[in-house]
DNA sequence: AATTATACCCAATTTTCTTATGTATATAAT
DNA sequence: ATTATATACATAAGAAAATTGGGTATAATT
């Protein structure tokens, strides 16, 4: 995923909340997209996506839907209900995470404040 | 490190930025000053921390000093030259990181808002 | 004809963490 | 007195999540 070493972890909630957002995707959408809204910056590896995307369907928080687009096959992957829940509690954990960090990393920061 | 298992990645950032602000720090003092920042909410975990702190001593990053304190033993780390170059270079990654992943997670985000 | 783009997948390895354990001293609680 | 908590270091086994490097296949471009 991308060039810098950061945030393994964070990939599944990428997933979840792109799928709030759109229903449903297949794989290599995923990766386009996330390009596309980093303009490049961050690149998800197949390596790191598919094994991610096996994962959250066996938890029980996607279903897939396969289908053939121009002698193609897609696998398309919505989320389920347990899914759409745990799209909000890993939001929070991430935007907690996240404040933390800044409370560690500068002093400055007052939550509320650019 | 806590109890959430994003962060894989930004531990080094944070003791580099740690020993930045304050010259120079033991392990120990760097789980306790975490842990007061965030309220609690961040825990680092020894088994975490302390070959996290080997590294960056092997890589060149850091230097140590061991000082008795009450019969106890303590060991102070400091940044070398390399490691007050790299604090720029972690702190930038991690920026630019967190921008990216805003975009990607929060469609409305624009830079320099709040 | 060769390369790039689309589209899926897996396996070996590496990195980074958790969990558990070990050593040792000092202080507070029962 | 004994136990538990706090201070202070450390390592080792295992899990989790990525990277790297393959593999398969079709379509479009150079």
């Amino acid at each position: 995923m991308s060039n810098n070493n950061l945030i393994k972890g964070s990939l599944q909630t990428i997933i979840l909340k792109l799928l709030e957002e759109n229903d449903r995707m297949y794989g290599y959408e995923i990766t386009q997209r996330v390009k596309e809204l980093t303009e490049g910056e961050i690149k998800i590896t197949e390596g790191a996506l598919y094994p991610a995307l096996h994962k959250l369907e066996a938890e029980g928080m996607l279903t897939t839907e396969i289908q053939q687009v121009d002698n193609r096959v897609r696998k398309y992957y919505s989320l389920t209900k347990d899914g759409q829940k745990e799209v909000s509690a890993k939001m929070s954990e991430l935007q907690s995470f996240v404040g933390n960090l800044q409370r560690i990393l500068d002093p400055e920061w007052k939550p509320g404040l650019a």
